[in-house]
DNA sequence: CCGTCTCTATATCGACGTTAGACGAGTTCT
DNA sequence: AGAACTCGTCTAACGTCGATATAGAGACGG
């Protein structure tokens, strides 16, 4: 066994340097025997198959990025994070394009699991930035948004990194995306707290269609009266 | 040559069919052939390549897609049109899985002929849009943001169109992009109550010590995001 | 009637993904 | 200790693939 586990680390070595270099294509196994020093069968035994070997090889370069970015804490600012989410997706797209395609560009059913877990970190951001009420619309609403902008992003950026534009394209589209899904704009507004308040209990109570229960629209009422009451 | 065009033709319909049915892995040149009733070098007689013969697959559906399209004139409103245009793109994504992946979805340099034939229209509508004023960015940033949008929608729609929310993704991604990019609301009914809401929003995210308890304050925030999604 | 050009077929090559079967080295059972 | 078993790996091979060298069939202008 101490040799074991090296047959198959070598084999995912040699496939990951393969496929960086030739791409999907032009890796063949019997390339990655040759580098990786071992015979056809070994593969067969530690991957099935074809596709096993390059989901694992997507998934351990998708693991290996996530694992240095994971080393930064979530910072107070979920919506900084969310930032950060973005542009290390659009980078690692752009650093391995030949993985991305097999994470998002593959016709299979259903998702790549590398592609799953990145949706599943990006959830975590959204909720947190939720919790602070700060998310225009659902959360699941949100995070599809987001998540389409990003693959979107990222394949054009791929396919055309010298196109005219392309420069800004990843922190406009960024922006965008954050201005439809989020309530970011400050506003800039004069009126204070309690001033809003007030003009919204005006406004609540002047139109009773509001999509609300009887029971929300007085508890909500009351909040506002007492946030009102402060200045 | 009577027969010519009609061999080059039935190996478009042949490829076609199969890419259809059994995706761009499962489909072989002799298949083809035997479904066309050639033999290969009659293929790459007229294809080159396997992959001359993917492409002129795609590009050939691609544009059956395109002719349909182009039946209807452009309208007289040019963000309608953006938008009949955004849901032609998605469903026909939806609808050639296959192709759609072999446009956006490979790794090579540069990008599908198909998918500059598509972005070439894109723009077309967008200056149409801009030439009355209604675009808040560059005719270039405009066109890569909506394009952008409009391919990751439909890459992730492809991979899981039943993921819970999958059914108005689309048209809000859609809303969401056009909202971004465009100068659609004159600010002027923005005055609404769902805007005072989302205002308020942002207010309360800002000033934690407001003089509620956690709990209201987190009853306060759901019943005022309810409130700004009304719009 | 011949030369030329376009199109298609026969036959074949090397490489590919995949698998059957066997061999040696540990491990466990008796 | 020896037998039986498992695990990791190899040799060898099968069938299929993409691609091509070569040549024959038919149309067409001279």
């Amino acid at each position: 066994m101490s040799e074991g586990q090296q047959a198959r680390e070598r084999i995912l070595a040699a496939a990951a340097t393969l496929v960086g270099e030739v791409g999907i294509e032009g890796t063949s196994i019997r390339d990655v025997c040759t580098r990786a020093g071992v015979t056809p069968p070994t593969v067969y035994h530690y991957f099935g198959d074809k596709r096993g070997l390059l989901d694992a090889v997507v998934a351990d370069g998708f693991e290996r990025y996530l694992a240095e970015k994971r080393r930064r804490r979530p910072s107070a600012d979920p919506v900084e994070d969310l930032r950060r989410g973005w542009h290390g997706h659009v980078e690692f797209g752009l650093r391995n394009p030949a993985f991305y395609g097999l994470m998002y560009g593959g016709v299979r059913a259903g998702r790549h699991p590398a592609a799953l877990e990145g949706e599943r970190i990006l959830r975590r951001i959204v909720e947190r930035i939720a919790e602070a009420g700060l998310v225009r619309v659902t959360v699941d609403e949100a995070v599809q948004t987001v998540h389409a902008a990003t693959v979107g992003t990222t394949i054009l950026l791929i396919g055309d990194p010298d196109a005219p534009g392309a420069a800004g394209l990843s922190e406009r589209n960024l922006e965008a995306v954050l201005d439809a899904v989020l309530i970011t704009r400050p506003d800039a507004d004069r009126t204070g707290l309690p001033a809003e308040a007030e003009k919204l209990v005006a406004l609540v109570a002047r139109t009773p269609d509001a999509p609300l229960t009887p029971g929300e629209r007085g508890i909500l009422l009351e909040l506002l009266a007492k946030l009102a009451r402060t200045g």
